[in-house]
DNA sequence: GCCGTTTTCGGCCCGACTGTTTTCAGTCG
């Protein structure tokens, strides 16, 4: 079930979207626009607040705060109504073909009544857009194709899916004479959780050999675009990857600036604007003069405007500009400082490994500590019994300390824990007395998804009171693209995790990163600790970590917020869950 | 429609490329 934030940005997006197609004041779609993002990302739920609290919303002033209340009033929008009785819902959805905007939008509307893109696709066979004004034959072919993308694929790929073809690219550009700089920038340096098409910037004097062997590159089957400045080419896979070449002391301005996200970039700009000044790809410039104030670093630039440098991370205009003013830019937790993994498993349920293979690549990464975790007996294709875990137990203690860089003292230390199931109850694999001698427990849920938002919270809240369950494994259960998270009432779950000592996993997987940016933001509002894990299931998945480590970086956490960050010591207390004071009462 | 370190009115981010155009509108990021 949506937020009702979400519910209220959705509309708003709607309407901007709807203003644009009818040809109304592009500022006014803007606004809404702008609108619907800040109450998206607000983390009061904008049910709750009366049109006071709303205009404190940036971006929100009288007339789209009444909105917010006569939807929540009446259900519904007038103004909002009465675009969409003038617009069919098609129309919108054409904005959705790539180089098809509104405004052609309204022009296959107004003068063919096209509102679906199955209509359109049949004018285009059938001729009908030779006539009209500012259709070309290249503009009816460029619709087909966008159309066809549209509906094949077309979708957004996962972050190591794209991060390994941006660092092939990457590395194919560098060799070239004459390529001063080159880095991968836009959604993949900020580690967002899809990349829709990947950005490579590069400096050189002379762009030309720079384009001429990005388009020759290997797997590029299509030039989409190609100029001077800017090159955008399809791969076989069917990814766009966009490649700009800028001068050499341009190169701050520009990865500032291609590393986005749009609407931080926004605010950025208009920060500049402020102070009389106009920022581009190029450089910071005075608006007077035309003269370049600085160009060279992104940390020049940022300074220049009264900021520090922001993380690529946190560029999505959640708070981070009015923190950098205020100099409370979190110090976010990174790769190097997680001391450990504490969701892994072995060939004794799942994983490809065996439990000494595991250990020594985890040992290799240079690790402090180590969790073994795996499934317990209710996942019944596992065949776990307790004779089975006992005697995992008894290996794991042997190889306590045996890997690591300084010999046995001050080898890895290896922690046995479990990966329970959470019953559709609330309950897990084994009573209390069995569970004891764990040093820690990873729970999740992996079946019943569909049970209802008020069991499936009940489901989970049980499962974090229970007094030796440390980990929630991937929260919502969601695969992306496949499947959706388990519809939740979030806000309770992190409720009871910060109040029962429980922590909640990030799992790293790039399939799952799970839990996601914007539920870490909130979690981490009620006070909850998290685990990056890896969830590996064989040698390599160790090193999914990173994917983890940047997602908790858009969840603006720090070392502080991450147990696995922690020194050992202070991680057992967190584990023990007050345990040892409930054992004394007894 | 929102907003204010020259403004309560008049601004609102900036540039590249394409296609259909003889100077520019539309789209994209």
């Amino acid at each position: 079930m949506a937020r009702s934030n979400d519910e209220v940005a959705a509309l708003f997006q709607e309407y901007a979207d709807l203003i644009a197609i009818t040809g109304g004041d592009a500022f006014k779609a803007r606004v809404y626009e702008k609108a619907a993002r800040a109450i998206g990302g607000h983390h009061a739920d904008v049910g709750t607040l009366d049109a006071k609290g709303l205009q404190e919303i940036p971006g929100v002033g009288r007339s789209i705060a009444e909105k917010v209340v006569e939807y929540f009033r009446d259900g519904r929008v007038s103004a909002v109504e009465e675009l969409r009785a003038k617009i069919p819902a098609g129309v919108r959805q054409l904005t959705a073909i790539p180089t098809l905007g509104p405004k052609k939008a309204l022009v296959l509307h107004e003068e063919l009544g096209i509102s679906s893109v199955d209509e359109l696709a049949d004018a285009i066979r059938a001729e009908r857009l030779r006539d009209l004004k500012g259709f070309g034959p290249r503009t009816e072919e460029n619709i087909l194709h966008g159309i066809e993308l549209l509906q094949s694929s077309g979708d957004r790929v996962l972050l190591d899916v794209a991060l390994d073809l941006a660092e092939e690219t990457v590395a194919g550009l560098a060799r070239v004479t004459g390529c001063r700089r080159c880095t991968y920038a836009g959604s993949l340096r900020r580690y967002r959780e899809t990349i829709g098409d990947i950005d490579v910037l590069a400096a050189a004097e002379r762009p030309a050999p720079v384009m001429r062997a990005f388009t020759g590159l290997p797997y590029v089957t299509e030039v989409i675009a190609h100029g001077d400045k800017k090159t955008s080419v399809r791969t076989s896979k069917g990814l766009a990857i966009d490649l700009r070449v800028v001068p050499p002391d341009s190169w701050g301005a520009a990865l500032l600036y291609f590393t986005g996200s749009k609407t931080h970039n926004i605010r950025v700009r208009e920060i500049a604007v402020r102070q009389r000044l106009k920022l581009s790809e190029y450089g910071l410039f005075d608006v007077e003069s035309g003269e370049k104030v600085v160009s060279a670093t992104e940390e020049d630039v940022y300074a220049r405007l009264g900021l520090p440098w922001i993380e690529p991370t946190l560029r999505e205009d959640r708070g981070e500009i009015e923190a950098g003013q205020r100099g409370e830019l979190p110090d976010l937790v990174t790769e190097s400082d997680i001391r450990g993994d504490l969701h892994t498993h072995t060939d004794l349920t799942d994983g490809l490994a065996p439990l000494e293979e595991m250990v020594r690549a985890a040992a290799e990464r240079g690790y402090a500590y180590y969790a073994i975790t795996d499934h317990g007996p209710d996942l019944y294709m596992q065949r776990m019994t307790d004779e089975r875990m006992l005697a995992q137990r008894d290996q794991v203690r042997q190889l306590d300390g045996a890997y690591g860089k300084q010999g046995k003292r001050g080898g890895m230390r290896l922690l046995h824990g479990v990966e329970l199931n959470i019953a559709p109850d609330g309950g897990v694999d084994w009573p209390d007395d069995f569970l004891a001698g764990f040093d820690l427990c990873v729970a999740s849920v992996h079946s019943h998804f569909n049970q209802g938002r008020e069991a499936l919270t009940r489901r989970i809240v049980r499962a974090c009171e229970n007094p030796y369950v440390n980990v929630i494994g991937h929260p919502t259960t969601r695969i992306i693209g496949k499947r959706p998270g388990i519809d939740a009432d979030l806000d309770q779950v992190f409720a009871a995790c910060a109040r029962t000592g429980t922590a909640l996993e990030i799992n790293a997987h790039p399939d799952r990163l799970d839990l996601r940016d914007e539920d870490i933001l909130r979690a981490r509002r009620h006070g909850v600790r998290f685990a990056i894990d890896s969830d590996a299931h064989a040698t390599l998945h160790l090193a999914h970590m990173r994917y983890g480590v940047g997602t908790a970086q858009r969840g603006w956490l720090t070392k502080e917020d991450v147990i696995n960050a922690w020194p050992l010591t202070r991680l057992r207390r967190f584990l023990d869950k007050g345990r040892r004071g409930r054992r004394s009462a007894a």
